[in-house]
DNA sequence: GATAGTTTGACAACATATTGACAATATGGT
DNA sequence: ACCATATTGTCAATATGTTGTCAAACTATC
């Protein structure tokens, strides 16, 4: 069962991919902007809460599958601006660990619920099992292209 | 049905859309590289070889998601790489009709083939109906958004 | 026609992200 | 301890994309 028919709706979703993300990205721009947080910067706050400890520069960039140098240039501008702080890391001279501020974590909280009641309303007309595929999907072409 | 979890699974989504976007271009870029073509080129080129017919810098914005702005630097580019054409619109004195050169088509029917083949082994182990439920997922996501 | 609103191209400023290169720091094998 | 390798921070160049603004061109309505 493994016609040729599936590389087109393959290619389609990969369109679809670069459309979405041009749209989540200019509503999570303007969701942020009464917290002067851009989607980018939501990115890596989300990375740290996800974490739950304080991250390296480059394991915030691997969790979420950009360059260490995209996350580095992030990061300084949100420590520039207290909502993340830097502490020596005991394991590394030069690879500090990074962490929310008390006030990079009240915005990233007042964020999630702002998201969070978007994404119910977005969510409207789809069912949990077809989201839980395409969630599913999704992971599994982005592990077969990772490398 | 409308539980909270479809938040959490949404939210879960667009992270994994960020991420898979980014391995999508990079691994456009390096396709296209042989052909001097880069992933947002390869749009262009995809968008106009979709409608069939030449477009205007907006028309093919409009189709890809972006802004004419964004589009008009790449189509300029290809222009002057000899991908693409300009030709006057009888409707319209500015906005001239933009299609594809002998060149430009060549390129896209080779790279065409090329993500072809790329695409079939990207889907090895995902069933054509779970594919077809994740690009109908996203688009109703992005229209549910699109205002 | 006149005129108000929209679309378009052009230009500028900026944000995001990549690649490449270099030196400093860790890590692992001998 | 020594050395090859990998990881990390930093700097630079470039590509992609956004927003905002302006004037020119189009559209629709009166």
């Amino acid at each position: 069962m493994n016609t040729p028919q599936k590389g087109t709706v393959f290619t389609d979703i990969a369109l679809e991919v670069f459309k979405l993300g041009g749209l989540l990205v200019s509503e999570g721009d303007h969701m942020g902007s009464e917290y002067g947080i851009t989607s980018a910067r939501w990115k890596i706050l989300g990375a740290l809460s996800l974490a739950g400890a304080p991250q390296t520069v480059p394991q915030i960039a691997r969790s979420m599958g950009l360059t260490r140098q995209a996350v580095q240039r992030l990061v300084d501008a949100m420590s520039e601006d207290e909502l993340l702080l830097f502490q020596d890391n005991p394991d590394h001279k030069r690879a500090k660990l990074i962490s929310l501020s008390a006030l990079g974590e009240t915005v990233y909280l007042q964020l999630y619920e702002k998201q969070a009641e978007w994404a119910m309303k977005c969510s409207v007309g789809i069912t949990k099992t077809e989201l839980e595929t395409t969630l599913s999907v999704l992971k599994r072409i982005s592990e077969s292209i990772d490398r």
